[in-house]
This record gives structure tokens, sequence and C-alpha cells, in this order.
DNA sequence: GCGTACTTTCAGTATCATTTGAAACTTGAT
DNA sequence: ATCAAGTTTCAAATGATACTGAAAGTACGC
């Protein structure tokens, strides 16, 4: 297979899991296309590879900047701005948890904590409050552990993994 | 806070959280309603309950029972078909994972194994070749732990995690 | 084998998310 | 202070996804 064929079916791919996971097509894919770029790309660049609006790009930049997947790198003498990836998988897939951990999983925790307050005096308020507590110890544990996971490095997660799926 | 109100909060919170989970806001909800309900509960309780039509709540009741987080139960002497939510949170979570598993990470790993055919001959295939590879390792992993988690039971799921974090 | 109580399907419609593109803004060199 | 290269914003257009409702399909009891 040749590299501009591979490219291709790697932006489609990727762009394709990130829109189930919370990432959107477009902004997945500039980030598939900075990952496999061994130089920083201008957003024209960007602009020209994804055939993709230069307002389309900009906000998407953004957003990959904001979730640490993607710096600014400025080069001296040039009044452009470039764009490099995150390229080491366990900072993106730690970015990507800390993000989806905080827009998701914390405000369920929150709910959870309110609802457990329902008082139980009837066979349908016990049954109510009986999930929410079982749903809460879930949603707790695994808020603990990635947490920890985040916190963790490459090393460490390697290792633990490797011995839990023995 | 009383049960109708918090029940009322707990199918929009599940609703939303399902949405970025591959399960769409009016599934999750019908999820949320069997879950929360001691008895099993029919079409027309569903649609009544939420507000939705016939056909949405079919369908969705359908897929459901697909994903493994909901049973039909036929009750003798009636000829309406009733739903039961299956309430283990464990089951419900590796049911999840099975389905994303298969829907997501498994047609990226077919992906990634036919990218790493590219020939790396210059700057831009090398670094292209070198990503995939990086990201193979991490999918393959991931692959792995999840199959494994999925057909653990949840004491050891609990025990090792309870490790793991310290 | 008919009527009825229920379930399923699906084309059209509504809803929501993403993208565009042009105008407004910013910045740095002269 | 002005210009031009570059960036950002945002209202409107487009595209994707989910929902409705009515019609067609099933199956049970008589």
């Amino acid at each position: 297979m040749d590299i501009q064929e591979g490219k291709e079916k790697f932006l489609q791919s990727w762009g394709a899991l990130g829109s189930s996971w919370g990432i959107n097509r477009t902004m997945a894919q500039i980030h598939a296309l900075l990952l496999v770029s061994p130089e920083a790309l201008s957003a024209d660049d960007i602009i020209g590879e994804l055939k993709i609006s230069r307002g389309n790009a900009n906000m998407n930049l953004r957003a990959l900047i904001d979730w640490g997947l993607v710096y600014k790198e400025l080069k001296p003498g040039e009044r452009k701005e470039f764009f490099v990836a995150e390229k080491d998988m366990w900072e993106v897939i730690k970015s990507i948890i800390t993000q989806r951990k905080k827009k998701e999983l914390e405000p369920m925790i929150r709910v959870l904590d309110e609802l457990a307050s329902v008082e139980a005096n009837d066979p349908e308020s016990e049954e109510f409050v009986r999930v929410i507590k079982d749903i809460k110890v879930f949603s707790s544990k695994a808020d603990s552990t990635l947490e920890t996971l985040t916190k963790a490095d490459s090393n460490w997660f390697i290792g633990t993994f490797m011995k839990m799926i023995k």
C-alpha cells in the first residue's frame, strides 16, 4: 500500500472513531493529519489537505488545543502559526479521559448524590434508591480509577494491565 | 426530594449520559425508566411516561434487547409484552463495552493492520508507519484488556481495581 | 378463518450538530 | 499610522440523526 492511500484511510478511520469518542469528525481528522505529519502544519496546509473551510479549521484547532492534543508552534521569522500534535499515545489517551470524565462522569456523580436523598417509603421509591446507590458505587469507583490512571505514567499503566490480563 | 422529581432528574441525566456513550437519548431514557421500575412495564407504559411515539418506543426497545440491556417478559394471561431492565450494573457495563468494542475498536484494529503495510522510504512514510505501529500497540492492549474484563465477574473486577488504585 | 389486540415498519418531518464564508478583528513590519 | 498577512467570529446553510404516526403485519382466542 502506498503512503497516499494509507494516509487517506487513516484520516477516514480516525475521523469515524473520533465521532464515537466525543470528538467530532473534523476535529479527529485534523488531529490524525497532524499525528502522521513529520512537520508542523499551518492552518492553510490543513485546509488544503482536508478540504475544509477556514472557520471550521480554526474552531477545531482551538478545540484540540483546549483538549491538550495539539500545540501551537511559532516559527521564527514566519508570521503564520503552525500546529503539531501530541504524539505520545499515552498522553493523548490521558487528555481524552480527563475531558470526558469532566464532561460526563462528574456531572453524573453530582446528580446521583442529589438523588440519594429521595426518601424510600414505598416499593417504587425503595427500588429507585437501591438502583441509584448501586450506580453511584460503580461511578465512584470508575471515577477514582480514571483519576489514578490519568495521574499515572505509561510504564505503570502497561505494567499493571499486563499483569491484569496475565 | 420526592420520588417523582427524582425520577425525572434521573431520566434526564441518564439520557444525557447515554448520548455520549453510543446510546441515543430515548434509548437511554427507556433503559433508565425500566431500571428504576420495580415492575415490568408494557410498551404503553413507556410511551405514556416518556411521551414518545409507539414507533420510537418499539425501535429503541428492540435495540436495548439487542444490546442485552433489556429483556422481554411475557405475563401469563396477558397478550401484551412487558419489559424489564438488566439491573446488575456490572452486566450493564459489560454489555456496553462488548457492543462498543465490536463497533469501534475492532474495525480500527483491522484498519491499522492494513496500514502497517505502507512501505517506509521517506520521512513522511517513516513517520506514518511509526505512528500507526504506536497506535496499534495501544489498541491491541486495550482490546485484550476489555476482552478480559467482559469475561470476568464483578468481584474480580472490583478486586483488581481496588488493588490498582491502592 | 375472523376479529381484535398488539407489534413492526418506514416515508416524511422535525430536531440538532456541523460547516461555510464573508466580515471583523489582530498583529507586526515599515 | 497604515497596510497586509493572518486569525477569529458568527449567522445562515447544510447535513446527519432521531422521531412520528399511520398503515401493514402478526398471532391469539374464539
